[in-house]
Formats: C-alpha cells, structure tokens, sequence
DNA sequence: AGCACGCCGACT
DNA sequence: GTCGGCGTGCTC
C-alpha cells in the first residue's frame, strides 16, 4: 500500500499568475499544512518564501519532480478571511496572487535566516512598548459631545440585529465638526467586546502621529498597532505581528494596513474617504478604501468612511441610500469659516502697472491685489501660508483674451500639449482620454487673438517672485525636499508655531493635518492648470484641497478675531469649484459633478481600467497598444458595452529614459470590463515573460479603477 | 521577478 | 585569445 502524498502549492513574489506544487514531508517539517502558511521552498536555483494557498494529494504537475518544502516560517497562517480578501484583490486588479499577499507581510518575516531570531525580537519589542507614556489629548467624552455629535453616535452604535452585518456608512461633516470625536467614541462602544478589533485608515503618514496620540487618549489600556511606511521594518513587523495574533485592538495606519490580517476585525473606519493617496500606485494597485470595504461586506461588519468632500462615489452611495448617510453641519468649536476671496488676474485693476511698488521682473506672476493682501497681513504680524501646485500637469491650451480652452471635441477632457518628435513631427494637441490629436493653432478658434497661451507653467517663476517682493520677510519653504534635507516635517511646522516665520511657501502638504495658531492669510497660486486638466478628477480634487485649506484658516481662529483669509488667484474665478467654494457648499459642488459625469458617461456612471505600456521610445509604446487594440477588434471583444479608446501618451511621459503611453477601457458593465481585462492579460502572458512582451521588449501593466488619466 | 545559460564585440 | 553585453527560457 502507498500513502497518498501531501502536495501543496506555494505562491511566491513573483508575477507568474501560477503557484508551485511541493510535496510536505510530516516528520521533516512537524505539522500538518495548513492553507496560509509560510513556507520556505527550493524555487529556481534559489530558495524562496512563500504562501501555502492549496493543501491536496495530487499534483498536475509530474509527481516524483515535486521538491519538498524546506521549512515552515515561525507564525500562524494568515487567517481565512485575510485569504479571501487577497484572492479578490489578485483578480480585480489582475494581478498575480503572491505578488499581492507577499508584499504586504512586513519584511521581518520573509528572512528564513532570521526566523530564529523572531521571537528575541517579539521580546525585545515588549519591553519597549511597556516604556512609552501616554498623554491624554484630545480625548472627548461621551457626554461631552454635542448635540449633533451625539445623535451621529447614536445613529452609528449598532444594536444585535445589526452589529454583525456589513453597514457602509458616510460621515459628513466639514473640518472641525468632530468627525474624530464621533468615530472614536463609536470605536469605543465596538471594542467594549475585549476580543474585538478595529481598523482605522488614515491617508498619509503626517497624519498618523496626532491621531495616534488621540487613540491614545481614548484607548488607554488597549493595544495599538500602527502601520505605515514611516515605521521601522521591525517595529512594523511586531505591530502586523500583534493586529494578526488578536493582540492588538487597534489598529492604525495608511493604506498598507488595509492588507494586514485581523482575525477579529468588527469595525472599519477609512477617515478623509476620498482622499487619492488611498490608491496605491505600483504593485497591485489596489484602493485601499475600496478594499476595506469589500473587507467590511465580507466580513459582515460596519464600516465608516469620514470626510468633509466625500469622493463622488461614496456620496453618490449615500444620496441613494445604498450607504448609510450622517452629517456634521456645525462646526463644533464655534470657528466662523474663512472669507473667500477670488482674484481674476485677466482683471487689469488686479495687475501690476510699471513702477508700481512691488512689482517685479516677472509680470504679474503674483497679482497686486494679492501683493498688498500679503503685505498688509505681515504688517499685523501675521503669517501667511502661500500654496503652490508643484506637480506638472500637462499643459492645456488656453487664450488670454477670452475664455477659451484646448477642449476635446469628443470628450469632456482637455487636448493637451505634445513636443514635436512624440505622436507626430510637428508639436500637437492631443486628448489622453479617447486619443484625438489636432494641429496646434495659431490663433484663438473663439475670438482670433493670436496670444495662446499653457495653463499652469512657472512654479519656479512663484517661488523667485515671493523672495524679491518681501526680502525682509523670513520664508519657510515646506515641500518633499526640504522635510527630507532637515528634521522632517515636524521640525519644519515647530518651526512655524514657534512664530519664526513670515511667511509659509509650499505644496499641498502643508495645509493637511496641522492647525496653526497664527495664520492670518493663505494664498492660492497657479491652480488654473489644475482646473481645466487633462484628467477629469482634477477639479473634484481641487475643490478637496481648496475646502480643507479653508478648513486650516478658518480653524486659527481661537481668540475671536476674524479668521484667516483665503485668497485664490484664478483667470476663471467663475468655474464652478470656485462657486460652491465661495458657498462652502460641498453639496452643490458634487451634485454638480454628478451631473456632468452623467452627461459624460464617466465614473462613477462607467468603469474604466488603463493598460499602460513603457519602451524606449513613444512610438513602439503607441504601436505595442495599437496592435493590442486591433486585435481585441478582430477578436469580436468590442462589444458594445465596451469602449477601447486609442492609445495616448502619458503625461508624465519621460521617466528615466523610458518613455510612456496608455490605452483606456471603459464599461458601464463591471463583468464585461473585468472579463476583457482577464482576456487582455491572458493574451499578454502568452507572449511576454513576466511583464515584459518578448516580442518588442515593452513593459506592460493593467490598472483598475485609475484615480488619473 | 531572479537567475543562469548562451552566443557576438572590445580588451588585458 | 577572454570578459561581458543582454536576449531567452525556466522556476514545482
């Protein structure tokens, strides 16, 4: 008689769609397999670290090839549940199994040559965690809330017909309504069962330490673990190590921590929902918000997605009632809300004239208005925070006579610029939603004015104005570089509260998460490029930025006076964001948006997916999706619920060396669309190894739900 | 992805 | 004569 051999298979970090089969040698390896387990595994010429994903007695494989695992890694497998979760994400956004699983396990564990040394270091941590002290702050009771607080409570806190069932529910409410306060006094209620854990996701790792303080305050006795790329490998792997093992009852962090396994998971709270940071953009380029709450459905528990500009999906979800819907209108610490002020610099009475005071070499690149504004605001010893847009956007053609813009004929998307050489040999116009490109013209179609001109050029130029106008003003520039080249961002802001800085120049990182005590002005520059873009979510994005800016001013108030003043510098001071903004209505804005999304027939009304393609030059790029294209044709897959654009270059199209160009897909069918993504990359497999096509060397990737275009 | 094998150019 | 370029194929 022969025993039945045990074979499992393995995934390992790889972008093989397929898992490995290994036979499990009982005595060797002293227990019994168990899906979720990791492994170490002969794999190649190498030994590899992988995740048990099938336990069975046979193999498709040839049976007396099959090598043996090697060793079992020195933790408990990944729970069912956890399983399911990266089983979905591998398939939706088509992407290999273990290169979605293993990524998300903390480095610490995938190092067999360490596994001995895991628990000294479990131990080492302990001691640690039993040193660090914790302040109250921020913590509101209960009974402290206000009216509307308590009444959202009360909405939130489940009862026995619902605490066990998936609730997606939006909590809307403006900066400083305290959304905070009402989420965590509900966490509290949830975690009052002492085996119960929860997750809370916050966008950005600048967030993290101010909330985390303020868990604190609520959760003195409970364990936390926090999770996100600002944390030590090792601090992280204890921490994933402890929300894995129920240890931990909390559980905070950015997107990362949407992966980590949480057997007892009862309750999710995604905080500043629409946020685009929740998307991760390599790898399995997941959203972390979408995944919670495909958690949340599976897992049957209550999830809470908090902000004061939902994205349009969620509020959508909430407006039709498939999500539950509470709101926050007062601001709960009594601040007024900033003034807005719009500044059309078409206007000629906002402009410099020669020899104006103040006035510099460039023209106009901050607007006199704007100029006496600040100057005014640092006379009474104020500071001024001064936003910039750093990140290029591609440029949209506009007329500086009348209203014009480069618009595609065929889309609700903005053509935008392309340098001779890339799509053709002269310089051209070209549409990256549906791939339209037209001769650049001479003169406005509109109005014949001769003078075009690129919307949002010359961060630069800003930056060198600010420094001539004020020279005696100490500037304080806040961005990715300069946190990184001092003390990081921290250091940075100390720096500002401590009162040592006139004025604040820096990117969009600045006005997130951090309250100034003495902020009497903030200034809004070179946003039109941001208004009309090539990517349709860049105004609702705008418009998130501009609320939460707002949000920042409006909070300094704490002595009485006035708040702190908005100023925005825009040739369109009548596009609508700049409307509802004035209103402060975020709810005028999205039904807006809603409405020309239908019209458009894009998100949340379709689905969209990129096949994005990367070679040496453009052209073989553009050829590489063509040829993709014409051949889904000829297959018959361009149904008619289905829409395959052209191929377009990518805005950011030079990136070390390589040049970039994608295809957009779209369905207002998620089955068709994922069926054809499935078909794509199976067709794509075939003829490349990894993601690499043999053919044309062309590096290829397939994006679900792209947050830009 | 990593890694080795393999077949053509400029070097001690 | 070799070192090394990266094209090709494989990993249970």
């Amino acid at each position: 008689m022969t025993m039945k051999p045990i074979v499992v298979a393995v995934v390992f970090d790889n972008p093989l769609a397929q898992s490995f089969d290994y036979l499990w040698n009982i005595e060797k390896l002293g227990a019994l397999p168990e899906i979720g387990q990791m492994v170490e595994a002969p794999l190649g010429r190498a030994m590899g670290v992988g995740i048990v994903i099938k336990v069975s007695d046979h193999s498709d494989y040839e049976i007396n090839k099959l090598k043996q695992i090697e060793r079992l890694g020195p933790l408990p497998p990944l729970d069912t549940a956890l399983l399911r979760l990266m089983n979905f994400a591998s398939q939706y956004y088509i992407h290999a199994l273990g290169e979605t699983i293993l990524p998300s396990i903390p480095k610490m564990w995938k190092k067999p040559d360490d596994w001995e040394k895991i628990p000294k270091k479990l131990e080492a941590a302990r001691r640690k965690v039993a040193a660090t002290s914790r302040a109250k702050e921020g913590f509101i009771s209960k009974e402290q809330l206000n009216a509307e607080q308590k009444k959202a409570l009360l909405a939130l806190v489940g009862n026995e017909d619902n605490e066990r069932q998936f609730r997606a529910i939006l909590l809307q409410g403006q900066t400083g309504s305290g959304k905070t306060a009402v989420f965590l006094n509900w966490l509290a209620d949830v975690l009052s069962d002492p085996q119960a854990q929860v997750l809370i996701l916050v966008p950005e790792i600048n967030l993290t330490p101010q909330l985390e303080r303020r868990v604190m305050a609520y959760f003195p006795d409970k364990v936390m673990s926090v999770l996100h790329s600002g944390v030590s490998e090792n601090k992280r792997g204890v921490a994933w190590f402890d929300a894995m093992s129920g240890k931990a009852q909390i559980i905070l962090g950015t997107r990362l921590a949407a992966l980590t396994p949480i057997p007892n998971l009862r309750a999710i709270v995604v905080d500043e929902e629409h946020d685009p940071s929740y998307k991760q953009q390599e790898g399995t380029r997941y959203s972390a918000r979408d995944l919670a709450i495909w958690r949340a459905h599976d897992q049957a528990i209550p999830i809470l997605l908090a902000s004061a500009t939902p994205s349009l999906e969620t509020w959508m979800a909430a407006q039709s009632g498939r999500y539950e819907y509470i709101r926050l209108d007062q601001r709960a610490q009594g601040a007024s809300l900033p003034k807005v002020n719009l500044i059309n610099t078409r206007d000629p009475q906002h402009q410099f004239s020669p020899g104006d005071v103040g006035a510099t070499k460039e023209k106009n690149v901050i607007s006199k208005t704007l100029f006496k504004a600040i100057t005014r605001n640092l006379a009474a010893k104020k500071q001024c925070l001064i936003l910039i847009n750093r990140r290029g956007y591609a440029p949209v053609l506009s007329c500086t006579a009348c209203n014009w813009l480069s618009r595609c004929t065929h889309c609700t998307a903005y053509m935008v610029l392309h340098k001779a050489g890339a799509i053709s040999k002269r310089s051209v116009l070209s549409c990256h939603h549906c791939g339209l490109v037209k001769n650049i013209p001479t003169h406005c179609p509109e109005c014949g004015n001769a003078d075009l001109k690129m919307l949002g050029q010359g961060t630069q130029k800003i930056e060198d104005a600010i420094e001539q106008m004020w020279p005696e003003a100490n500037i304080l520039r806040v961005d990715t570089d300069s946190s990184r080249s001092s003390k990081g961002v921290e250091a940075l802001f100390q720096e500002i509260h401590n009162g040592n800085v006139d004025i604040v120049v820096g990117t969009q990182m600045i006005a997130k998460g951090h309250d100034y005590q003495n902020i009497g002005l903030v200034a809004v520059l070179d946003v039109d490029g941001r208004l009309y873009s090539a990517d349709f979510r860049a105004a609702e994005r705008l418009f998130a930025q501009l609320v939460q800016v707002a949000g920042r001013a409006g909070r300094s108030n704490t002595d009485g006076q006035a708040s702190g003043d908005i100023y925005i510098e825009t040739q369109y001071p009548e596009a609508a964001v700049f409307q509802y903004l004035l209103q402060h209505d975020v709810d005028g804005f999205l039904t807006h948006t809603a409405q020309e999304r239908g019209e458009a027939k894009l998100p949340p009304y379709t689905y969209q997916a990129l096949v994005h393609a990367e070679a040496r030059s453009l052209d073989k790029a553009i050829e590489f999706l063509s040829a993709l294209k014409g051949r889904l044709k000829d297959q018959g897959l361009m149904a008619k619920d289905l829409k395959i654009h052209d191929p377009v270059p990518k805005t950011m199209m030079r990136v070390a060396g390589s040049e970039r160009a994608q295809l957009v897909i779209e369905s207002a069918n998620r089955k068709i669309l994922q069926k054809t993504l499935e078909i794509i990359d199976q067709q794509l497999r075939q003829e490349s190894t990894g993601r690499i096509s043999k053919a044309s060397r062309i590096r290829w990737l397939i994006e679900r739900d792209p947050i830009a275009i």
